[in-house]
DNA sequence: GTAGTGGTACTCGGATATAGGATGTCCGAGTACAATTGG
DNA sequence: CCAATTGTACTCGGACATCCTATATCCGAGTACCACTAC
């Protein structure tokens, strides 16, 4: 069970953007290049995250990205459904429904196994939608505190 | 994001080692065939139970395999383990310090997203640790009382 | 000088290759049992 | 009749194919800006 790369830059990306403060949009080469990171395919997970509504998505000369929501109202929920999609890690495939006392069990019934492992995924989302975006940059602030200024000044440099 | 399918089958032939009682081995192909499964396949989802010694293994005729330990010594943690790996499902790879204000800020401190995602992968072990297979069993007991009983008989007969 | 017009460069967006891992299969090593043989 | 021995059938265990999805890339549609032209 491996969680795509891509969340990750996802989320990095994100806190770049409400950085950078939510007027100018950013370019996801931009982006990209401020990690080192292939830009197109960069591009497609930024496209994951507009479709979400999580930034919106600017075309032509001056385009780019940028958060479509202050970053008080997006939680690490939100990216990573955003990328990884809706679906549970656990699918339960109902493989009692083909054993030889399966069609009876399975009336009404649901799998408990499933329901365990359910419960165990709703506690990781629960964690997830608790934290925002907000809430990490302020704790890089409070560990790090002149990312925030030098960050926002590589972008705007980088854009002269 | 996806966990792979041999968990739910780890899972169900666990529940039914454990009904069939411990003393008599089981073969994968008898666990298999109870939910018409690809025999070789599970049995290399069995070894993986084996080797994390969460089931025995016993080669040759009337061999199998059987739990290693009581159900209620068994977490669902240690199922998925054993099937998925022990790394985590977020892999934190550090991109910061390839960025142009990535030196520095590596210097001692820990990337906050990764802490983030850690304390919700956190929860969601926490939450699989806390349940056993006992405890599943119990709950199948309360809601379809029967299947332990058909479980039993069926893996007996098909030995005769 | 000013408004209109055409051109150009830049952006996202989705369609198209590639690679790595999960899924599925196959054969060899080892063991217990049973049949056979000799005493 | 009993013990030793040989043969056989059955099991796991790991090495070998195959398929699917995440990864990575490329080109087209659309937009804003700029230069140029005509009035």
């Amino acid at each position: 069970m491996k969680m795509s790369g891509g969340v990750e830059w996802a989320l990095h990306c994100c806190l770049n953007l409400a950085w950078t403060g939510g007027e100018q949009a950013v370019p996801a080469a931009r982006l990209a290049a401020f990690y080192d990171l292939p830009t197109a395919y960069l591009n497609k997970q930024m496209q994951a995250l507009a479709r979400e509504g999580i930034v919106s998505s600017l075309p032509g000369p001056r385009g780019g990205f940028r958060l479509a929501r202050a970053p008080e109202d997006i939680t690490l929920m939100d990216v990573v459904t955003a990328i990884e999609g809706p679906e549970p890690a656990f699918r339960c495939t109902e493989i009692r429904e083909q054993g030889p006392l399966g069609e009876p069990a399975a009336d009404g019934s649901r799998c408990l196994i499933d329901q365990a492992m359910r419960r165990a995924e709703l506690a990781w989302r629960r964690e997830l939608a608790a934290q925002t975006l907000a809430d990490v940059m302020k704790n890089v602030e409070r560990d790090v505190p002149e990312v925030p200024g030098r960050t926002r000044r590589w972008f705007a440099e980088a854009r002269a």
